[in-house]
RNA sequence: GGCCCCGUAGCUCAGGGGAUAGAGCGUCGGUUUCCUAAACCGUGCGUCGCAGGUUCGAAUCCUGCCGGGGCCA
């Protein structure tokens, strides 16, 4: 008996209800199923009487005790009964609910997945910076986010393909192949090009490879310098990602898109659909169609290609593609993006709410002791995603990245990050997991096959097994629900509740025998829950792109 | 001037209309002869920024205002 299959069951009492006539014959609303803050209301409560009270024109608790009488018969429930003004407090038969081990063991690292998005393409395109530099602290964050995010959306059935835009045309690589340059003959770097320590070493290393760059004509000379800063550049950002677990399927080049004609195809699709018109010698596409504040320019007037061309071209090429649903993570400072992406969509004759999604994450201000930390050692500038990864490690850096919903400002400190290598969430979830391990560990080193003795569910009856059992059972919805909305720190949230109730089963719940104890049957079945626990937080971190230590 | 995000414990923040508003950090104290004490247990006098509104019920939804941050102009 899981919280859906229980949600059915009322929704299929209030039918009967509604049938017999002891309920007017209603539509009836969604039922929700919620695990109460106080465990002494239950172990589940729903508030549909409540919902159809007014509709139904009953007092909720007289609904309540009706829908009370007939659920606390039901196959495994153990009791339910009306509380306050008019919830329905229901508790399961802890064997039903023990049961529950047993299908997460099964299901082993499918457990949690469901099939809510099964079928959808969806595309997650973040983090997409300049290759003129390294990822800083904002980047670190999407890259956190956006990853667990499309790692959420596959579990949740979902064709996911994760997509990292070069902006690799344009004025900015010009500044940067000439900030290089300029480095490698030890003149000063001009005014408005890129300053940081990096470029020095860019140079060095592009001197190292090619001595005879510097004997090129200057022209030719300032591209040489821009491609080959440029290659180093991006594959320094790649392998920062690849190591910070963050895996793209494509990288998608600005230019690819001029050079394969997707530009053009993109501008035929716009014109089909209408919204293409010509002034002042320039191309604009009427996005103020569509909600934009003003109109854009895809053509200049001197025939060049905006960058918005080249953001309308990338999302038609992405329908072409054949993704239903095109996400887009942008920091704050883009939020004017927003309805610009959406009128491209509607002007592509796509829905602007079905076909695209802009999600908008803000800023994150890093702080040591009190005191907030601006300077990269190598960036010059700003922290790098290097610098926190060396400062604080992956795990923590990404689990605390993701902990908190993007949309909400962040101030994060380093010294708690890492001094709190014992009282971090990130460590407290990953040592409930090594705990289990051990325990696990022990039982295979006592000889102890709980796979293949008998599993009593009925034995896990005590308050905190019952407990730690209930909080198992939440993990398909959190997963479900961290999809739909795209929000994957409710995953971590969840598993911090998940470690608390884990600590709290083994605190008081003895797993193994002790050394004067023969093996008992309770001790196979704590087993079980132990391996259930063990798998859900393994998962659970897995979607957060977080390690599961089997000993720390 | 227009738009976006935020305002909840000393600090960093959770809280998708529900029952007594939570967690971590910090504070103070307790728990171990046996499975990891990186744990558990106890310890909080909060105007949920302010004022209205919506309803059986609002930290949550709507409007206005105040305060902080940001984008565009």
């Amino acid at each position: 008996m899981n919280p859906d299959e229980l949600a059915a069951t009322v929704a299929g009492i209030l039918r009967d209800l509604m049938a017999a006539g002891s309920v007017p014959a209603l539509d009836v609303p969604e039922v929700r199923i919620e695990r109460p803050k106080s465990r002494e209301h239950g172990d589940y409560a729903t508030n549909v009487a409540l919902a159809l009270a007014k509709s139904a024109g009953m007092p909720p608790r007289e609904i309540g005790v009706l829908l009370a009488e007939r659920l606390a018969s039901a196959d495994g429930v153990a009791s339910a009964e009306v509380a306050g003004p008019g919830f329905v407090n229901i508790r399961l038969d802890s064997a039903v609910q023990g049961q529950l081990a047993r299908t997460v063991v099964e299901a082993g690292s499918t457990w949690g997945h469901g099939d809510s998005l099964a079928g959808k393409r969806v595309n997650v395109e973040f983090i997409s910076a300049n290759p003129t530099g390294p990822l800083h602290l904002g980047h670190t964050r999407w890259a956190a986010v956006g990853d667990a995010i499309a790692r959420v959306l596959t579990a949740a059935g979902a064709e996911v393909s994760t997509e990292f835009y070069i902006n690799d045309r344009g004025v900015q690589m010009d500044k940067f192949g000439a900030s290089v340059m300029a480095a490698a003959h030890g003149r000063p770097v001009p005014e408005d090009g890129y300053h940081g320590g990096y470029i020095l070493d860019l140079a060095a290393a592009i001197m190292m490879a090619r001595p005879d760059i510097t004997d090129l004509p200057e022209d030719q000379q300032l591209v040489a310098f821009r491609e080959a800063a440029y290659a180093l550049q991006l594959r320094q950002q790649q392998q920062v990602l690849e190591l910070f677990r963050t895996h793209f399927d494509v990288w998608f080049s600005e230019r690819s898109l001029h050079e394969s004609g997707a530009v053009e195809r993109g501008m035929a699709k716009l014109r089909e659909q209408g919204h293409v018109f010509e002034d002042g010698g320039a191309v604009w596409l009427r996005t103020t169609d569509f909600g934009d504040d003003k109109d854009r320019v895809l053509v200049k007037a001197d025939g060049e290609y905006t960058y918005f061309a080249s953001d309308t071209a990338y999302y038609v090429d992405k329908r072409a593609r054949g993704f239903d649903i095109n996400i887009y993570l942008l920091g704050a400072d883009h939020h004017g993006y927003v309805n610009r992406l959406r009128a491209v969509a509607a002007c592509a004759g796509d829905s602007m709410d079905e076909n695209v999604e802009v999600l908008i994450g803000q800023l994150v201000k890093i702080t040591r002791g009190g005191e907030e930390v601006k300077l990269s050692k190598r960036a010059g500038t700003i922290v790098t995603l290097d610098d926190l990864v060396e400062e604080v490690g992956i795990d923590a850096a990404r689990y605390t990245l993701s902990r908190y919903p993007a949309d909400s400002p962040l101030t994060l400190d380093l010294e708690e990050m890492t001094r709190a290598t014992s009282e971090n969430p990130v460590f407290y979830v990953q040592y409930a997991h090594a705990r289990i391990a051990s325990v696990l560990r022990n039982a295979a080193e006592l000889g102890v096959d709980w796979r293949a003795a008998g599993y009593d569910a009925a034995l896990l009856d005590h308050e905190r097994e019952n407990n730690l059992l209930g909080m198992i059972a939440e993990y398909p919805r959190v997963v479900a629900s961290a999809a739909e909305l795209r929000e994957p720190h409710r995953v971590a949230r969840y598993l911090e509740d998940l470690a608390t109730a884990y600590h709290r089963f083994y605190d008081v719940c003895r797993v193994l025998p002790r050394s004067d104890e023969e093996l008992a049957p309770v001790h196979v079945s704590r087993l079980w829950l132990c391996a259930a626990a063990r798998l859900t937080v393994e998962n659970g971190l897995g979607l957060l792109g977080v390690s599961a230590p089997e000993r720390m």
